[in-house]
DNA sequence: ATCTGTGGCCACCAGC
DNA sequence: GCTGGTGGCCAC
């Protein structure tokens, strides 16, 4: 294809709409050029995008609580078309006022977040009193990552209906929900029960010679050609684009089959074949695309005289995205906390392909020795593809889990993929709220007023620094308890935040007839009259978690139906578990301190109510935290009516959550170690597990877990305690002996600033860092790993350190606490094991 | 420019 | 040597 045979391609392509007649809403796209934005459609069946520009003459807008009169000098501004008055229902108040709607001719106000920039300057939108904006997503109820249907009459949802098992599982979760949810339940369970489509797309990336070792080359000037481009699609499809370089004799890997290896002579051409074939994947991902690969591509192209218009890349402020379709940069994904704790369990730490590969697919990129500069043409091309190929994998492994969960959070956030996939979960929460308001005719409040009902906490925080006091956690009881229970309040703050109806507009809210109201442990009351909306969308995702896709689930006959499912309930936990904490974080634009403040307050109140009842039936309370409690050897019977007591009292639910045969506590909190019925052993924050000791230790310790596990009796224990001697003694010779290799008695923690950013302490391994920066470079997020030696400084990077310069006793002196932490909650000492105190009385320091 | 919360343990640093 | 503070990692 010539470029000016791509150039009407992309053309016809915004035409095409007519032809359509379902799509699936996939993104928004703005083209500055054309002046033009528009909505992004997936044709299901032949995965081809449409686009979508309503010629209806919609026109962006926001409101102002001030008369068209007072802003009448905005009609001066050329974007500014017509100001008009209309109702809106006020939150914060509860009446229905009169407001200014301005409306723009702005385009980029179409986008996915709610068009902010449709008066661009913010000191602008405070002087006319902007209340918020509105959106072309929102204003026409359209919902991202859902199937639409296009006519004569425009564009509107499809609603797909349930199957027999959705429609008895909705009947069953409507009937054990309140009254006032049972509209959203049926909403969300009709949104989230669409199937979701096949996606194809393919993962790219570029490689460039480099000019200087370990560092990137710049994305902006883009002086060094681009030597290799590798595609990898999930339809099978994969090409590797590579400049013509010398081939060796020696053993080259070789690209797999159906892989096509494309070589150029010309530079030019390579870059222009390689946008055409990017043309058939509706979706793109890369790893760090925005920020490299991308803008990098965009100006090399332009460097090389490739017309603008036959580039399909739109670069943008913080992000790069294609005209023909939408660019996922799987970065920034794994980056997102939410997404990396509640998704993945915490899996990766550090966001390198090679991490987050190695990590969650078990494989990793190819090696090399030095740069890429002297690699022969197959190796190139072969390095290339598989780093497309590891990119390609993260969103296809577990059948798809990863776009998966991005289509359901958009349902969800009611935000284009491209966003969602980028922001974070606060970002996500604000969306919904705001479509929320906007289908309610309410004004959103802006931050400052709700910030009036107050921003001083009544209660004060343990830690300092910290706004307001939050979970309880109960003292533990020292020692080994058999036959204990776990219960735990299923998802306790949104049921708190379900239950007492916590919102930002019903926390405080302006009728005198509510001030009675008071929730318990607090001296904040609610609203009697109207639900809130927070507590309306959180409590309503709770419910339909539990009572509807967790029987789902349940019930599911095939793999792939659980897959579904499970797909919605983790996407559903994200948003859950976050919702409590975006409302006392400063920057959410519906903070409200009381709210959170009352949240964790009602937590405390509901364990120690519950506390309290447990006692009263006599059994001991050993340990508890946050949401649970620790109960010793209860009987069935004592269970279901605490169980029972919770769901009537509170209306809370309190479940079993675990059964241990023994738990081991010691004086500490949040650091325990439980044995369930099968013997399988769960530990809880000792120093042993934590991903910063060295494996050394870990080994050690894990061994001495493993043989502890098997003590049953007292004459397993004699035996025990010789094995554990024996180990300790065998570690103890092999660090003395310096038998242990290097990077096993390494440390490993997380940079988390930028090494100029440790201004008040050198810690261990910044000083490493320091030592290391010389040779590479040193960014925030790397991993640094470093062992302890002798000299002054104490400490040096593990690839600069030698085995002679090892500080024995500093190693010592860490097995010492870490197996203190163990054998005091087992009851056990140093001495009954090795007949000494500590390892290094028993060894003689 | 980006960021959901608080509670708790541990090692080390820096200042007295 | 003691102590408060910093920083990291974890529990929930």
């Amino acid at each position: 294809m010539s470029v000016s045979e791509l150039s009407e391609f992309l053309d016809a392509a915004v035409k095409d709409i007519n032809r359509l007649e379902n799509g699936f809403l996939l993104g928004v796209g703005y083209n500055g050029d054309k002046g033009l934005a528009y909505l992004k459609l997936l044709e299901p069946l032949n995965q081809k995008v449409y686009y979508y520009y309503d010629k209806t003459g919609h026109k962006p807008y926001c409101y102002s609580k001030k008369t068209p009169e007072e802003l009448s000098y905005l009609l001066k501004r050329s974007d500014v078309i017509k100001i008009e008055t209309v109702s809106k229902w006020d939150p914060l108040t509860d009446k229905t006022i009169n407001v200014s709607k301005i409306i723009t001719t702005d385009p980029l106000a179409i986008g996915g977040n709610p068009g902010e920039k449709s008066i661009r300057n913010i000191e602008e939108c405070y002087e006319a009193d902007i209340k918020y904006y509105e959106n072309y997503i929102y204003d026409n109820g359209l919902i991202p990552g859902t199937y639409m249907k296009i006519d004569r009459n425009g564009m509107s949802n499809v609603s797909n209906s349930l199957s027999g098992e959705m429609q008895s599982a909705l009947q069953e979760a409507l009937a054990s929900s309140d009254d006032f949810l049972k509209k959203y339940i049926y909403e969300f369970s009709g949104l989230l029960s669409q199937p979701i489509p096949f996606i194809k797309r393919a993962a790219i990336d570029i490689e460039v010679l480099t000019e200087t070792e370990n560092r990137l080359p710049d994305a902006d000037s883009a002086t060094q050609p681009i030597i290799s481009i590798s595609l990898v699609g999930n339809d099978g499809g994969g090409e590797v684009f590579v400049l013509n370089r010398e081939v060796q004799n020696e053993k080259e890997n070789k690209l797999p089959e159906g892989v096509k290896l494309r070589v150029y002579d010309d530079e030019k051409q390579l870059l222009i074949e390689f946008f055409n074939s990017i043309l058939q994947y509706p979706v793109i991902l890369t790893f760090n695309g925005d920020s490299f690969d991308l803008p990098y591509l965009y100006h090399r192209a332009v460097n090389l005289k490739i017309p603008k218009e036959a580039i399909p890349i739109i670069l943008q402020r913080e992000m790069a995205t294609f005209v023909h379709g939408i660019h996922i940069d799987l970065y920034k994904t794994f980056n997102n906390r939410s997404i990396q704790g509640y998704a993945f369990s915490n899996k990766y730490s550090e966001h390198t392909l090679n991490a987050v590969s190695e990590a969650l697919l078990g494989e990793e990129k190819v090696a090399i020795d030095n740069t890429i500069n002297d690699l022969s043409m197959n190796n190139l091309a072969y390095y290339n593809y598989v780093d497309s190929k590891l990119t390609l994998n993260l969103t296809t492994f577990d059948s798809d889990l990863l776009i998966r969960l991005l289509v359901v959070l958009s349902r969800i956030a009611r935000m284009n993929i491209e966003d969602v996939s980028r922001l974070s979960v606060s970002n996500w929460i604000r969306s919904m709220l705001i479509y929320e308001h906007r289908r309610r005719n309410a004004l959103v409040p802006r931050k400052e007023e709700i910030e009036s009902k107050g921003s001083e906490a009544v209660s004060r925080a343990i830690i300092k620094g910290k706004k307001y006091l939050g979970g309880f956690v109960i003292e533990p009881t020292v020692g080994v308890h058999f036959k204990v229970i776990v219960l735990d309040f299923a998802s306790l703050y949104p049921s708190i935040i379900k239950v007492y109806n916590l919102s930002y507009e019903t926390v405080k809210c302006p009728h005198e007839e509510c001030r009675t109201n008071i929730l318990p442990n607090t001296s904040y009351w609610a609203c009697k009259i109207n639900r809130g909306m927070t507590s309306l969308l959180i409590g309503a995702l709770r419910d339909i978690r539990v009572n509807y896709f967790k029987r789902l689930s349940k019930k599911a006959k095939t793999k792939e139906e659980k897959e579904f499912y499970n797909v919605i309930s983790q996407a559903l936990k994200v948003v859950l578990n976050a919702s409590y904490g975006v409302m006392g974080f400063e920057n959410f634009p519906f903070y409200c301190l009381p709210v959170a403040e009352s949240t964790t307050a009602l937590g405390r109140y509901s364990i120690q109510q519950a506390i309290d009842k447990t006692k009263s039936l006599g059994i001991p309370v050993i340990y508890g935290d946050t949401d649970s409690l620790f109960l010793k050897s209860p009987t069935d019977e004592q269970v279901t009516e605490i169980v029972n007591w919770a769901k009537d009292t509170l209306g809370i639910d309190l479940e079993i959550d675990k059964r241990y045969r023994y738990v081991a506590f010691s004086q500490r909190k949040k650091n325990y170690i439980g044995v369930y019925e099968d013997g399988s052993v769960e530990i809880k924050g000792l120093s042993g597990k934590k991903s910063h000791t060295p494996d050394f230790i870990k080994k050690v310790f894990y061994d001495v877990i493993q043989i502890l596990s098997q003590v049953k009796s007292q004459s397993d224990f004699e035996d025990a305690k010789e094995k554990i001697r024996k180990r300790i003694r065998q570690a103890y010779l092999d660090l003395k002996n310096r038998n242990i290799p290097l990077d096993e008695l390494a440390f490993k923690v997380m940079l988390n600033k930028s090494l100029d950013d440790y201004t008040d302490t050198t810690p261990q391994h910044v000083k490493a860092a320091q030592l290391l920066s010389q040779r590479k470079e040193i960014k925030s997020g790397d991993i640094i790993a470093y062992v302890k030696t002798v000299g002054k400084e104490g400490v040096k990077p593990v690839e600069m350190a030698k085995k002679e310069e090892i500080d024995v006793n500093k190693y010592i002196e860490f097995m010492d606490s870490t197996f203190e932490q163990l054998l005091d909650a087992l009851g056990f000492s140093f001495e009954e094991i090795i007949g000494a105190s500590r390892i290094e009385d028993f060894f003689g320091f």
